[in-house]
DNA sequence: TCTGGGGTCCTAGGACCC
DNA sequence: TCTGGGGTCCTAGGACCC
């Protein structure tokens, strides 16, 4: 209230939030059908790892690899829906995907591509409702409280308003982008991400809590954004499948099998409950780069090949470093060996670190506390408690300097 | 059929301090 | 002199998400 005349204080009710969730859908293959138009109807997967791009031939024929002929370690990244119809979805591995479907077309990522329609697809949606959360390459929330004219009826249809802002939305998103998304809009994040994959593709979904018994509960429970595979096992167990059964479970029952926290939250989800804000602005905690070997390497017998591997993932995590302005002061690496056992190692120190050479020496130093029994299929480096790069050159004697500052000689391991 | 790469958040124990 | 209680930081692992 800006005045303090009694007279003019106007009791308000705070109009109720409608916050959307958007999907792009299929969003890597979409990209990619957009530039080879003549491949859509049929199974596109992308994914695999260094697939051979499409190429044409002297007649103009374009060849495509084929999921058949791929060999790898590399999962599937997305999948068309013709492809999902023969059973091939995200994460899965590329070699398993090749057995149902050899024929699909299997082509190689361009995150380039994608973060370039990313932008134009948020950019469009910010002309219609400028509160966005970004979740990712291919999805955001948007808070459509204060968007004009949501809250208006139109005609005997109560919801109208909603409708019409998120039809304008999903109208200038494939405007901009030739792409189509689908739209949940509901009255908190929680609801809006589970209505949005209701309909899709191309869907749009409005929902209330009027709605959270016929729609939501008879729904699995892994719809609910925050119970994975693990949590899903162990409430099958307790006889729960779907979200109405975990709506009516008792939640001390839920706070004795998961604790007081996640089983707080497991009754509230499943009660459509969920006060979390829209965030439009947050800043990285970490940074890090890893890869996956083509074979397993022998900590000893392949040594030079692995030093070279963590000096080209400590090069490069400085460049993403100095792009984005950072520097950090705790290191850590990840090893994940034969078997899929992965161990981390981090170090904190007193002043950031930020060129390739200090994250080297740190990544030696939390690499000395690692058994190597077995062999690797996996390296990864991180740098963590992130400071603005310009206030991280302070002149202090740190670990990673003092060791940066030992003869070459005492390389670590590697 | 063995399972990418980039993240976030939570838990839990120990160190350390008051 | 037999044993506290809270707060915070660090480290390791794990669940989960896109």
């Amino acid at each position: 209230m800006t005045s303090d005349d009694p007279a003019e204080f106007v009791p308000t009710v705070a109009p109720r939030r409608w916050i959307a969730h958007l999907d792009m859908d299929a969003f890597y293959a979409s990209v990619e059908l957009l530039r080879y138009p003549q491949l859509k109807g049929q199974p596109v997967v992308i994914g695999g790892r260094r697939a051979d791009a499409p190429h044409q031939d002297e007649a103009g024929q374009w060849h495509y690899a084929r999921l058949r002929d791929y060999t790898g370690r590399g999962v599937v990244t997305t999948s068309t829906y013709e492809a999902r119809a023969l059973g091939v979805f995200s994460a899965m591995g590329t070699m398993k995907a090749a057995l149902l479907a050899p024929d699909a077309v299997l082509l190689p990522a361009d995150f380039e591509a994608y973060r370039r329609y990313s932008r134009l697809f948020k950019a469009a949606v910010a002309e219609v409702a400028p509160v966005i959360e970004d979740r990712g390459i291919d999805e955001i929330y948007i808070d459509l409280t204060d968007v004009p004219g949501v809250h208006d009826a139109v005609g005997h249809d109560p919801l109208g308003g909603v409708r019409a802002v998120a039809r304008e939305i999903k109208n200038s998103v494939t405007r901009a982008t030739g792409l189509s998304c689908s739209i949940g809009v509901t009255p908190n994040k929680l609801l809006s991400k589970i209505a949005s994959e209701l309909d899709k593709p191309d869907g749009l979904t409005v929902l209330t809590e009027a709605d959270i018994a016929t729609r939501i509960w008879p729904l699995g429970v892994r719809k609910v954004n925050g119970i994975g595979p693990k949590a899903a096992a162990k409430l099958g167990e307790m006889g729960i499948e779907t979200v109405g059964e975990l709506a009516a479970t008792d939640p001390a029952l839920l706070i004795e099998h998961f604790g007081k926290s996640y089983g707080a939250w497991l009754h509230a989800a499943a009660h459509g409950r969920d006060s979390r804000p829209v965030v439009t602005h947050s800043e990285p905690v970490s940074i890090s780069r890893e890869t996956t070997f083509e074979r397993d390497l022998h900590a000893v017998r392949d040594r030079a090949l692995l030093g070279s591997i963590l000096d080209d993932l400590c090069e490069r995590l400085a460049v993403d470093l100095a792009r984005k302005g950072y520097a950090g002061k705790t290191v850590g690496i990840k090893l994940r060996f034969e078997g899929f056992h992965t161990v981390t190692r981090d170090q904190t120190f007193p002043a950031a670190v930020q060129t390739a050479a200090e994250i080297r020496r740190a990544a030696g130093l939390c690499l000395k506390r690692v058994d190597f029994d077995k062999r690797l299929r996996l390296l990864g480096v991180r740098v963590g408690h992130l400071v603005a790069a310009t206030a991280s050159r302070q002149p202090v004697a740190s670990p990673a300097a003092d060791a940066a500052a030992e003869p070459q000689e005492n390389l670590p391991l590697f």
